[in-house]
DNA sequence: ATTATTTACGTTACTAGTTACATAATAATA
DNA sequence: TATTATTATGTAACTAGTAACGTAAATAAT
């Protein structure tokens, strides 16, 4: 019974290194049976020196991806065996190089039989398999470079839960998450102004009577994120009042409210739908340019109703 | 740069590990960015306590293949957490049951949610390659149950040093070496007959010149095994005194000089080659009746020289 | 020329497991 | 029934690495 078998992707980790375990210990045994002094961690650093005559610590490091820490014990071990010695450099008397002994140098022949062995016995194990190891670790490698284990799951988290966001129209009983939304990043960053009191408490009448909407984007039973389209007449609308609930920032919950209002001014046969904003919201307007949104000049026509207000965008339809 | 990568199959192990514990660091910084409190070490513990109510801490270790110890340790976090609960079982009082507290199952479709996460992260970042990691581990987990990487890599060293080993005729220089092979084991196992030091210091008269053989097997320039092949008639062979070096013992030396003895009285058209033995040395009397020897009865007939012969067996040609 | 930053190496404390050993309870056996 | 073996758990010491921090030397910036 091997539950970690059963488990997948999820228990992949484990299995690496339970595999990995069982292999170095073979490795250490095979030292061992051949008669060699030798063991199987200090691999890496004894091969990487016998590649290349001699080698700094932090290049050891580099080379072989464990940290210096790591090489510094690895190398304290063998010098203690006897099988490397270490000078200084002359240039720089920081560095210090690692170089084969002569002791070092006389086991290799010995070494170097037992590495074909080994070479041949892994190659045996891992050949005509349907997947082939190495090269699964490779891809994976590969892979995992372009992006990150870590980034993979933050992106099926994102989409598992931007699939379940639903927008909703306007219900009285959602009124004080509005406000409280909205008031929330207003206060973190700025300061409520009276154009904001307005708005906010007077939605009904400042928004809602005119014509205008507001939409909310459900988690499951909770409110996530907000957003209004206030109406100044048939062809111009405002984007505005749009905030999103910490806990559900960055999952594009911003985007699937703004793509809600271009369709709505779109449906309802606008003709430009803009916004205001402050140059220091920068994941936000980051949104509404891939959105579609374009910068406009605030000078000249009308001043905004807002202190903080020193960006405008709009989309023309 | 990455030594470890062009060094294939000899750093498989190192790899493993390098790329599990990569995982397992983006897992715990997964659940830290989900501001969930949990450690991925706990996980199999924790997971299988999900799947099956409460088991005891060798049950857990034997399912999740690893110590007991590791067991305890993980259970006492995970009981210093809240996480899980114990209880002694009431009729084995050794026995200690540990469960998923209330706590712990408050927790779990939160954590549910997550492991859907990364569980389709994983899948995300293991589909669609040329070999697939799970599967490749799988299919090596299985082919080392059937035979360990050590075992590979011993089979690999025995092919090596056979393919290397020569059968050479006698030559006086080899001389001190058909004895010392000889005299060794004797002196290992049993006492030294007079037979032996007529057989072994008397070779030159009691085995060359009566028409019989003395075969060398020679691994590089170095003697590792010998054998007598000793001629009574021109139907009748004795196969004597083989011996192999111990430094050379299990890579089949012992049946590369057996073959060439047979094939040898074949080639003189002998009608029997027969040998003495001792019934304590089973892995020669293995070896001869792979060679194709039968036992046959040591009563009538001639009797031993030695002592120590207590089994005949034969080849009929 | 002085100051700040970076680099190279070293040390300490931690992590997640292991092996080896100890102890008590239970089961098997003479 | 007394003894022996086995099982379940626990503890201590070790392993092979890491992260975090410190120091000195070298390099870059002001």
């Amino acid at each position: 019974m091997d539950i970690l078998k059963d488990l997948g992707e999820l228990a992949i980790g484990s299995r690496l290194r339970r595999l990995s375990d069982q292999m170095m210990n073979d490795v250490k045994a095979i030292y061992k049976n051949f008669g060699i002094d030798f063991n199987p961690k200090w691999f890496p650093v004894f091969y990487t020196l016998v590649k290349h005559e001699k080698l700094a610590i932090m290049e050891l490091s580099e080379q072989l991806n464990i940290t210096h820490p790591a090489v510094i014990k690895l190398a304290k071990e063998l010098q203690k065996e006897g099988y490397i010695d270490s000078e200084k450099d002359t240039e720089d008397r920081r560095k210090r190089y690692l170089k084969l002994s002569e002791k070092g140098r006389a086991l290799l022949p010995e070494l170097e039989l037992a590495w074909k062995d080994m070479a041949k016995g892994g190659y045996d194990l891992l050949q005509n398999k349907q997947n082939n190891l190495l090269h699964a670790i490779q891809e994976v490698e590969y892979a995992l470079r372009e992006k990150s284990f870590f980034h993979h799951i933050k992106e099926a988290r994102i989409e598992r839960m931007l699939k379940a966001i639903k927008i909703v129209d306007y219900d009285p009983k959602y009124a004080d998450e509005f406000k409280k939304i909205n008031y929330n990043w207003i206060e973190k960053y700025f300061k409520v102004e009276q154009a904001d009191i307005e708005a906010l408490d007077g939605h009904q009448e400042k928004i809602l009577n005119k014509g205008g909407y507001i939409y909310f984007a459900m988690y499951e039973n909770e409110i996530a994120g907000t957003c209004a389209l206030i109406k100044y007449s048939d062809e111009r609308y405002e984007l505005a009042k749009m905030g999103v609930k910490d806990k559900f920032k960055g999952i594009q919950i911003g985007k699937k409210l703004g793509l809600t209002v271009i369709a709505k001014v779109r449906a309802l046969g606008g003709k430009v739908l803009f916004l205001e904003s402050n140059k220091s919201l920068k994941p936000a307007l980051n949104l509404y340019t891939r959105l579609g949104f374009k910068e406009i000049p605030m000078i000249g026509g009308s001043v905004s109703d807002y202190e903080r207000a020193d960006i405008k965008m709009e989309i023309r339809f």
